[in-house]
DNA sequence: CATGCTTTGGTAAATTATCCCAATATCCGC
DNA sequence: GCGGATATTGGGATAATTTACCAAAGCATG
């Protein structure tokens, strides 16, 4: 896969902010004409740089008041259990993140919800419903102080 | 602000997976034709229920290959003392996430780097270089198991 | 200095977004 | 149920944007 250079760069920078900017209006930040700008963007759609375009809803407009982080400890660790945990996981539409993460071989995930009442219900009727599980924790977040899907460029 | 209905709902979520879709496509998936499906998006994005439209980066692509979850508890947690954290934090591009916590009043970041060493730098040059830390705990993510921007609506 | 390869820039065609207006549906009081 | 007011829809015309094509310019290599 070859390099990313200072201009591909600054595209993926611009177009991580806003994917709404025309050629036009993109080549001309990167000091390029449309064509040779417009050539680049495929490029990196096609080789998986790029992955999706997306649009970015407000967490407060649809009524979702509750973000919780949840601790996860598997009753038992092999790559089994693993796959089947991460199955379950992927298929509920609250849990916005999942991480395998170090240490003692927890997960940790992001879940978001109405308020604590529908997040009670996620936990009965969903998370504790899983077999394997060892233990939950859960911790809430007051506010989101920063949310950025833009990855340093 | 009046509520969502159904197609509205469709339509967000149709464009928190794939904003690219055309306004023929869009009209035809949520039952409309074209006119009212555009006067709605509009809507949307005037309401501020859309907030933003953008392009994902592949983490990999850009070699960022550690995630790193940092609890951080402040010495002190009077209003001033969080603003002053916010704002720090705002400004750096490798925090991608930052969130205010119930519980002991921690700060829980997520951070991503390009390796190790890289990570070594960001917590010497820049976060253990703010006042008011009382301290700092780095959890390593092994894997991402799931990463979804999308809200459920 | 010439050759081959890559990247650029401009133009034209095709696609898509956007606006306007008439027609339809929905809601409310009676 | 009925009539009127309001909101929503659908189609078509126009403007904006994307996309493909080809010649020209830049760049490294021998």
């Amino acid at each position: 896969m070859p390099d990313l250079d200072a201009i591909d760069r600054k595209i993926l920078a611009l177009l991580q902010n806003d994917s709404r900017l025309t050629m036009q209006e993109l080549a001309d930040k990167v000091g390029l004409s449309v064509s040779p700008c417009h050539r680049r963007v495929k490029l990196l759609e096609e080789r998986g740089v790029i992955s999706r375009y997306i649009a970015t809803v407000d967490q407060k407009a649809l009524g979702l008041h509750v973000s919780v982080f949840i601790s996860i400890k598997l009753a038992r660790q092999k790559e089994e259990d693993l796959n089947r945990f991460a199955r379950a996981i992927s298929k509920w539409d609250e849990v916005l993140e999942c991480y395998l993460m170090t240490g003692n071989r927890d997960y940790l995930l992001r879940v978001v919800a109405a308020d604590l009442a529908s997040y009670e219900t996620f936990l009965k009727t969903k998370l504790t419903r899983l077999d394997g599980i060892a233990s939950i924790e859960s911790s809430f977040a007051l506010s989101q102080v920063k949310y950025s899907i833009a990855l340093p460029v």
